[in-house]
RNA sequence: CGGGGCGUAGUAUACCGGUAGUACGUCUGGUUUGGGACCAGAUAGACCGAGUUCGAUUCUCGGCGCCCCGACCA
């Protein structure tokens, strides 16, 4: 693992939040210096953001890995003649394509979805009953010519998705496929650390279906209204709260209690709306043709990156959960310019690299203040300091991001605390 | 897309039909050095275009941009 020199880091942290920004996840990621805004709707990662989202990448593909998920990468660029078989070309029925034109003429679209292009490429890769169950995804820019780009990063007109597609022999291999994605969503927003504030939420399941399932993590800053029953630990979104659903899911109104949440995941089949669309069949064992039956499974990793800095943060700053944090420890040394103490900070950063953390060194020459309130902005969950004082104990300060009192304990025990935490 | 608000420096603001001032920030130097210190110096601004006018940041029109509410959101 590595350490990182704060001095090295380009981006720097700022006190006042841009005036153009209202939304906290958007302010405090600006603020400290996670990301950069270009235009309403879009924003470049700066190096902590990318650390950050890359951390919540690789949880996702773990989880996406584990249920048989192989990954790909799929253009953005989108042939019109593909999209107009599926009546998903016209913008009245797909209203926020971005479109654009080769030097020919010729129409084309930036993807806001994959299911057209994948559907179409494992026609190659799917013919018989042995080449069932598949599960494909990506990690993958995906746009969206939204008419009201808002909440910062939570809605933006170009972001990051994980789309995972599942193709399955019938229903039920489909329904079994579903079951096991549902569980790998729980175990991502668990990882990330909102597990305790995500809900399994009811939400209208279009054609094939009767519901389709959102991940819903309730925060003020949430765009969907939510009725959550605790004790069963599930929702169901506003949009489809009928007495139906309600005695389909063997709940009461009464039970119900509505919040904002934020919609951080969804899943839902897709039937055989696609694959027949698009001649995406199969030779069943005993020598039929069938159409494969599809689902597609969707996790917006910058959406989740704003989400946590939303719902986690305090007055102070961010606050990351281990899991996705920049760095694993913000090691501060107080006193640089004294070369004891320079070395002892040192020393501390790469044996904690050596035990397989990242380290954000604080070596700038600023007041302790200042690095303290970077620190606490920054959100990295660990803090440990070194400085004159603690060098002459051989002993250094710790503390959690989440914790307001520093304790004085050994190296040893340091990186002890650094590895149980 | 309907509605609303707003565009003076990174932020917050002031003044004004005669070409912009303050504070904070930022940068440099010095003194400092455990929760954003002090002193000195510096940096940086009227969204764009057209019109009216001798002269427009100021008035008019058009554009662009940003934010919010709603709608939308496989």
């Amino acid at each position: 693992m590595t350490v990182v020199k704060q001095s090295h880091l380009f981006t720097k942290t700022r006190r006042e939040a841009p005036s153009d920004e209202v939304s906290k996840n958007a302010q405090l990621l600006i603020r400290a210096g996670f990301i950069h805004k270009e235009m309403a709707g879009v924003y470049d990662l700066l190096p902590l953001g990318l650390r950050t989202l890359e951390k919540i990448n690789t949880i996702i593909r773990e989880e996406m890995n584990a249920i048989g998920g192989q990954e790909v990468f799929l253009s953005a660029l989108q042939d019109k003649a593909l999209w107009e078989k599926t009546d998903r070309w016209s913008d009245d029925v797909v209203d926020n394509w971005f479109k654009t034109r080769l030097k020919n003429d010729a129409e084309l679209g930036l993807g806001f979805t994959h299911e057209e292009p994948l559907t179409v490429l494992m026609t190659g890769h799917i013919s018989s009953y042995r080449d069932l169950p598949r599960a494909v995804y990506q990690i993958q820019t995906k746009f969206r010519n939204e008419l009201r780009a808002k909440s910062g990063i939570m809605r933006g007109r170009e972001f990051l998705m994980k789309d995972l597609y599942s193709f399955c022999k019938n229903d039920e291999e489909q329904a079994t496929f579903y079951e096991r994605a549902k569980e790998a969503y729980t175990k991502v927003f668990d990882r990330v650390g909102l597990g305790d504030r995500t809900y399994l939420t009811f939400a209208s399941g279009g054609v094939f279906s009767k519901y389709s399932h959102e991940f819903q993590t309730v925060s003020d800053a949430g765009e969907d209204l939510i009725y959550v029953d605790e004790k069963k630990g599930i929702a169901i979104n506003k949009e489809v709260l009928t007495d139906e659903v309600i005695n389909d899911l063997g709940v009461t109104r009464e039970s119900l209690i509505e919040k904002s949440a934020i919609e951080v995941g969804n899943i839902f089949n897709l039937g055989t709306r696609f694959s027949e669309a698009l001649g995406l069949t199969y030779k069943t064992e005993d020598g039929k043709t069938a159409p494969v039956v599809m689902g597609s499974y969707g996790i917006g990793p910058t959406r989740l990156m704003g989400t946590i800095a939303e719902v986690l943060a305090d007055e102070k700053g961010l606050i990351w959960p281990k899991s996705v944090a920049p760095f694993g420890v913000h090691l501060i040394e107080i006193g640089g310019e004294k070369a004891d103490v320079r070395e002892a900070a040192e020393k501390l950063s790469l044996t904690l690299a050596q035990k397989g953390i990242d380290v954000l060194h604080d070596d700038r020459d600023i007041r302790a203040g200042e690095k303290f309130a970077d620190a606490d902005l920054i959100g990295i969950p660990i803090r440990i300091v070194v400085s004159e004082k603690t060098i002459a104990t051989n002993s250094c300060e710790i503390k959690m991001r989440t914790e307001t009192e520093s304790q004085i304990v050994s190296y040893e025990e340091a990186i002890d605390r650094v590895h149980s935490s």
